[in-house]
RNA sequence: GGGCUCAUAGCUCAGUCGGCUAGAGCGCGCCCCUGAUAAGGGCGAGGUCGGUGGUUCGAAUCCACCUGGGCCCA
């Protein structure tokens, strides 16, 4: 629509052009040095290097901390590859709190660590070196493992630099320390003392290419198809005796079901469930009648999949009936004892999800098929060697066959002697895989060292002291406490051991003589004292009386020749006891105030963390336990390469700036998955972009404001300015309680709704009028730069520890305090007080109730504006039907004057509903603007002329020389030299 | 399969003990301003509160189941 907007704008004698108004320079137009483009990309650095130039990190640790320490420990990132965008969010999260303790007069140090060790490095230095790994020796792989470690160290360092995170980079802690391996040693030993450490042939994962254990926390699940198989395991001769009518004396087979054949050698038991009832089948195959049993609700599920066409129950049993029923092995000898190959009741090992009911027990390849194993007095039989390879206890036809090259045979096998019911090579299941090499893994049994978790005596065993100090922890959010409490009640003991040689070897002896393994708390110090002076890797090359000051008698048999451990220790236990390593290396006190990491840690590093703290120190390591989510893309779908919606922060930062990133850090809900992706990341731009230049607005308006001379008391401000420092107060007190609770999208809600409703629509819109036009120093303006500064300091305190550069960078353009100097940097600046008595709530309240009349009036009079009656709210003279009586009483009571200058009109008169009856001038109805606050809005004829400096229209303009101003520009003009 | 957990507008978040027509900011659309200008202001449109069933006078909220995610485990 066009409108015939020059006759309009004529009428209303108002002069639009392009001509310099004559009075411009008398306004106080805002002025700035604080520039409204950030350029993050370009500033930020600067900034960095400034802080880094006047070590900043130094300059906050010599400062006054009045209120003591606060100690953030930082879980070591694993020191491989760049960081990504979940450690990213880690970082920052933790120095969000650092800077804000910091603020509220705490030492906080932030020392951050880096976890050095382990199979991750090793798998890559290996697969780096090839052959030649094979050949060299361990002090050299290590020497290289360093090396690696030391890359990414220095590189991650960089990185996380990059997002703002101030701390002691020039010296974080080092899990491959030799004082940090020395109070490693020193530390495990208490588990020495206390009888926690055991050696034990157990069933474990195990990576036949890595050729060592895995813990639970380095496998990963994949789904993968595999062979299937239903197997028959006859009963003897002497089982078949004892069994009921019609049976009895018959040849009957037990059927198994299984999706690892090779595990078949070494099977000792067959596990079935007390409650359940089980069938005996009868069917044809291959023209042979046959009879097994399975269970009875599994009849019809096993006579399709294998193919049992005829099948037939011929009778029943209940589980229990089955007990102690021995079978022949299909092709291997005798067991190694007399009480193998029977039948044992379990009901945990037995479900009716998949199988026959029947389950193939061998423990030594599985960890339920060892506990099976170990209740009933049955070995970890384990024929298979650290390669994965069959060994020289099995048949010749598959002796030296790796376990994928025997599953074939064993199938074979089994048909030809008529043991197999059905073979399926598609079975899909999820399997567990190496996490560095991806490899199916293997279960196998070997000795291992283990951290006992269950004493005989429950009440003081380790698992049970570990959940009683996890009731002494607050755990943020909550839900983390049921999480980590649930896992401690179910992990099995601590497998420590691992056959790897880039860890801290474990200070074991074996006597060559009788075979027994020794390790205690005093060979743990010595070997902590040895590995402090010459680094852990020494323990390779040393003697036995090197490290331990003598050579010892071997306990079970005297001998004093021993064989030195070559396992190292698993590098959980590394973490674990970075309290120890880190913080008591520091002086700091256990327990720490937090530890603050992804979800995932609750399986890691919390729980190691907990675990050794409780054994050495008898407490947890730390008081409070924040948790956060995992960075998802912007369909809340997992982030991985294959899929290719990865983000990577690095390129955020240099697209959009550390503090935008940051920004948007902090503006999530990191309890739950965290959603991301370029566009999420970018739509923070527009807030960053809104706080900088709300900030920027108050520096302009605070160009000629000397703190010290132009403070107007609290008591003497205008109704409004006081509004705003009682508002500013409120909003430190709400952002100060978010931040205590780690609530820190809370914090950015609040700040960003600070700057775009109470500052930018509201307050400044207000007061740009007063700010520009009145003379500078009338205490009108001073009151509201009064306010301004306070607003303006708060704001930029409280961003601080987000907005860590943007902060910094508006620091300098403050104005100068009233008192004293200002810190050299907003990071040694202190976070704002709340003034009890400048939180007014009534005041706050009444000031919601103007906000909302005002909101309801815009809404009526934008049908005016609409209608191109006028463009600017400064044009109108406005009457307003207020519909509740005692509403208009209230209004009337704040004055129409001050209400006209809250809602930016020439002139505003307040009525009741009837009262609009003789009033001249176009109206609008309430109703169509769906506002029930108003009857009705009348236009009143613009009657006024405008002033040609505050471009107000005013009753008083032309009364006087100069015609065109205002009485209160002539003032302010007149004032002027 | 088990433990913990999530799902409210395009996005990020509120929503108290179950109680007005489910809110905010951003984004989007339209309009205004040009004295915050690669700024600023106004208005508006957006929701089956993941789904189904139940409890209740009343459910985003409580219960059950289902669907789809996430972390961890088997």
């Amino acid at each position: 629509m066009v409108r015939a907007r020059g006759a309009v704008q004529a009428g209303r004698g108002r002069r639009k052009g392009t001509m310099a108004n004559p009075y411009k320079d008398t306004l106080n137009l805002p002025q700035t040095q604080f520039p409204m483009r950030a350029n993050l990309v370009e500033r930020e650095p600067a900034i960095r290097q400034h802080w880094d130039e006047t070590d900043l990190y130094g300059q906050i640790r010599a400062a006054e901390h009045p209120r003591g320490r606060y100690v953030l420990h930082d879980g070591p990132p694993y020191a491989n590859g760049d960081i990504h965008i979940g450690t990213a969010v880690n970082k920052v999260l933790k120095d969000l709190v650092v800077k804000y303790k910091t603020m509220q007069g705490y030492d906080a140090p932030y020392i951050p660590g880096f976890d050095c060790h382990g199979h991750p490095i090793e798998h890559a230095v290996r697969r780096g070196l090839g052959e030649k790994a094979h050949d060299m020796p361990v002090v050299e792989i290590r020497k290289r493992c360093e090396a690696y470690a030391r890359e990414f160290i220095a590189k991650q360092s960089e990185q996380f630099k990059l997002l703002g995170v101030l701390g002691r980079w020039e010296k974080p802690y080092l899990t491959l320390d030799p004082a940090y391996e020395a109070r490693e040693m020193e530390t495990l030993a208490s588990l020495a003392d206390e009888g926690l450490i055991h050696r034990e042939l157990r069933s474990i994962h195990w990576c036949a290419t890595c050729e060592t254990a895995l813990a639970e926390a380095e496998l990963e699940y994949e789904d993968e198809k595999g062979p299937s198989l239903y197997a028959l395991f006859p009963l003897t001769d002497e089982a078949a005796g004892r069994l009921p009518a019609p049976l009895t004396g018959q040849h009957v087979h037990l059927m198994v079901w299984t999706t690892t054949p090779w595990t078949l050698p070494a099977n000792l038991a067959v596990a079935v469930h007390p409650d359940f009832r089980y069938a005996a089948v009868r069917y044809t195959k291959d023209g042979k009648a046959k009879t097994a049993i399975v269970a009875e609700d599994l009849v019809a599920t096993v006579a399709k999949a294998g193919g049992l066409g005829d099948a037939e129950t011929v009778a029943t049993f209940k589980g229990t009936d089955l007990a102690g029923l021995t079978y022949e092995h299909p092709f291997m000898d005798p067991p190694p004892q007399a009480d193998a190959r029977q039948v044992w009741v379990d009901p945990a090992m037995v479900t009716l999800d998949e199988g026959t009911g029947l389950v193939h027990v061998a423990p030594g390849h599985g960890r339920e098929d060892n506990v099976m194993g170990l209740k009933v007095g049955l070995p970890a039989y384990s024929p298979v060697d650290a390669k994965g390879r069959m060994d020289e206890t099995v048949p010749d036809w598959i002796r030296g066959k790796t376990v994928w090259e025997a599953n074939p045979l064993i199938v074979a096998h089994l048909e030809e002697t008529g043991h197999l019911v059905r073979h399926s090579a598609g079975h899909m299941h999820r399997y567990p895989h190496c996490w560095r090499c991806h490899e199916p893994v293997i279960f196998r049994a070997t000795e291992q060292w283990f951290v006992t978790l269950d004493n005989a005596d429950l009440g003081k065993s380790l698992r049970h002291q570990a959940l009683e100090a996890v009731g002494g922890v607050q755990w943020v959010p909550a839900w983390s406490e049921s999480r980590i409490r649930a896992m401690i009640e179910t992990r099995p003991d601590w497998c420590i051991s691992r056959q790897k040689v880039w860890d801290v070897p474990i200070p074991a002896l074996h006597c060559t003589a009788c075979g027994h393994a020794l390790l205690t708390g005093d060979m743990m110090r010595a070997a902590g004292r040895y590995y402090g002076r010459h680094g852990s890797g020494a323990w390779y090359e040393a003697a036995v009386a090197d490290v331990f000051g003598e050579v010892p008698a071997c306990p079970e048999c005297g001998a004093k020749d021993w064989r030195k451990e070559t396992d190292v220790f698993d590098v959980w236990l590394d973490s674990g006891i970075s309290w120890a390593g880190a913080c008591e290396a520091e002086g700091f006190d256990i327990p720490v105030d937090l530890y603050l990491e992804g979800s995932d840690q609750h399986r890691g590093w919390f729980q190691s963390s907990l675990i050794m703290g409780v054994v050495a120190r008898g407490q947890p390591p730390f008081r409070t336990c924040v948790t956060h989510g995992f960075v998802v893309d912007e369909e809340g779908r997992k982030m991985s390469k294959s899929l290719g919606n990865t983000v990577s922060v690095l390129d955020e930062v240099n697209r959009l700036g550390t503090d935008v990133v940051r920004l948007w850090v902090s503006s999530v809900d990191y309890s739950y998955d965290i959603r991301a992706s370029d566009h999420l990341i970018a739509n923070l731009q527009d807030a960053y972009r809104k706080i900088r230049n709300t900030v920027r607005f108050l520096l302009g308006n605070l160009a000629d404001f000397d703190a010290s001379r132009h403070t107007v008391k609290t008591g003497d401000l205008e109704p409004i300015d006081r509004w705003l420092l009682a508002r500013t107060e409120k909003l430190v007190a709400d952002v100060t309680a978010q931040m205590e609770a780690f609530q820190f999208h809370r914090v950015y809600q609040l700040v960003h709704l600070f700057c775009a409703n109470d500052l930018s629509a509201f307050y400044l819109d207000v007061q740009k009028d007063r700010l520009y036009c009145d003379g500078p120093d009338w205490p009108r303006r001073r009151s509201a730069q009064t306010a301004l500064a306070r607003a303006a300091e708060v704001l930029v305190r409280l961003v601080a520890p987000i907005l860590c550069h943007t902060a910094e960078e508006a620091w300098g353009h403050l104005p100068a305090p009233a008192k004293g100097e200002r810190e050299p940097s907003v990071h040694l600046a202190r976070w704002p007080q709340v003034d009890p008595n400048v939180l007014d709530e009534d005041l706050l309240a009444e000031w919601d109730w103007l906000q909302e009349v005002r909101r309801d009036a815009y809404a009526l009079l934008e049908r005016f504006r609409a209608d191109g009656r006028f463009d600017k709210h400064t044009e109108a003279r406005v009457a307003l039907a207020v519909t509740d009586a005692q509403e208009l009483a209230r209004l009337k009571e704040v004055g129409e004057a001050r209400l006209a200058d809250l809602l930016l009109l020439s002139e505003l008169a307040l009525v009741a509903p009837e009262g609009v009856a003789g009033l001249e001038g176009e109206r609008v109805a309430a109703a169509d603007a769906d506002v029930e606050r108003f009857a009705s809005a009348v236009l009143l004829p613009q009657t006024y002329t405008r002033c040609e400096r505050c471009w107000n229209f005013r009753a008083d303009v032309g009364q006087a020389e100069p015609a065109d101003l205002c009485d209160r520009c002539r003032r302010v003009v007149g004032e002027m030299p």
